[in-house]
DNA sequence: AAATATCGGATTGTATACAATCTTAGTCTT
DNA sequence: AAGACTAAGATTGTATACAATCCGATATTT
């Protein structure tokens, strides 16, 4: 929760979480002087932020021709999921091989408070979105490979964050979601990895599933 | 090879070829004045220039502090070929399943030059290095995931090739390579993805043996 | 002599101005 | 009426100027 240092970094985390909020809907136009006018201070650090949102791959930037809030195909989202898929299991793989002992008994804790959140049954699937996020990321962390982390943590999660603020999650899966992080964090406190591995890769191709099923429908309301 | 349509590219390919071939040492500091003198145009482009290069991971960026060419400690480097085996291992699998009949025929074209190469005995290591990337990039683009392919070549080959120019090769490895190529390629051929994923796994496994070698080698030297 | 403080120069961050390119609306031609 | 051309406006790319911050050398203190 560091202050940005620099005004091109308020603008970057500010315009961050409006895309994957939502609020910049994908391929809308990001005009520099618009976001001047919004977010203060000039173009220059305006630049520098949407820079670093292309290399975030949040937006999509054309010489001469602007940026626009990047718009996956079903394909492409695809491609992600596919990635993420390996290098989650591997995350989970190493975090079994890797992770402190105390680091997976936080991770048992991080379960008991879900298991409370869902049982409180708020719908509130904000929090039990945030909550998965949670997982996902300690174990990415326990991989203890920063490449890794960078790459999934900087580069794959805010976009799956996107689509997944954006898609409405069916009643059950929260609860699906759940038995699946305990098998998993099971797996890594008894130190098999292979079936760690296994069971993250499967997880995820469940999330994937859910996703898809998702879409399809929305589209089919267009 | 089309014409970079901006400053700040023209700027940004000259740099990372540079930094690739180690013209610009790892640590070294890069001003912005300087760059100016050097390359020409205004900081404006440049500093768009190195900001590409940050995405990239060549440069790290510290605020108020400028740039510096990116020095990865030896733990860093593992690390990135850890997240490089599984991501390959993984393209390789996906090639078999998924590449043209056309395209494993152009394989096979490459395997000739690179034996006849071999054969010439010119100890021109360059142009086997550039062919090892070559075969490499293939797979991957057969892979048909478009955005495996962003991260290997867009993310993690620069730094791969920076310190495969830096380091020798050992006289024997190249044809070591070569065999292990043959069999990749006769198993994707075979499209049997399972056995194409662990022998590319092997063989990029067999590489950063061989690369440790070499920096340990170096490391004794100074 | 070692450590700290302070000041000046250099470097980066930001703002503004100008140039090049694209987009769009309108007109003209077929 | 559809399409191509043209010109004006808007937008991005580049250059320059100013402000804020950092780095290093010198001076001061213990």
């Amino acid at each position: 929760m560091s202050e940005p240092q620099t005004l091109a970094d308020k603008v970057f985390s500010e315009l961050t979480t409006a895309i994957v909020r939502g609020e910049l809907r994908p391929g809308t136009k990001l005009s520099e002087q618009t976001l001047v006018d919004r977010y203060g201070g000039s173009r220059a650090p305006v630049r520098e932020a949407i820079q670093k949102l292309e290399a975030r791959h949040l937006v999509v930037r054309i010489p001469h021709a602007g940026a626009r809030v990047v718009a996956l195909t079903l394909s492409e989202l695809r491609d992600i999921y596919e990635v993420r898929l390996e290098l989650e299991s591997m995350a989970c793989r190493l975090a079994a091989q890797r992770m402190s002992d105390a680091e997976i008994a936080e991770l048992y804790g991080l379960l008991a408070e879900h298991e409370a959140s869902i049982a409180a049954e708020q719908g509130q699937s904000y929090y039990q979105k945030a909550g998965d996020l949670d997982f996902h990321y300690r174990i990415i962390k326990g991989s203890q490979n920063s490449r890794l982390h960078q790459m999934l943590c900087g580069e794959l999660y805010h976009l799956v964050r996107m689509y997944r603020y954006q898609t409405s999650t069916s009643a059950k899966r929260p609860q699906q979601a759940l038995q699946e992080h305990q098998r998993i964090v099971e797996a890594i406190a008894a130190r098999d990895a292979e079936l760690a591995e296994l069971l993250m890769r499967r997880h995820i191709q469940a999330s994937l599933t859910n996703l898809e099923t998702r879409l399809a429908e929305e589209e089919g309301r267009l």
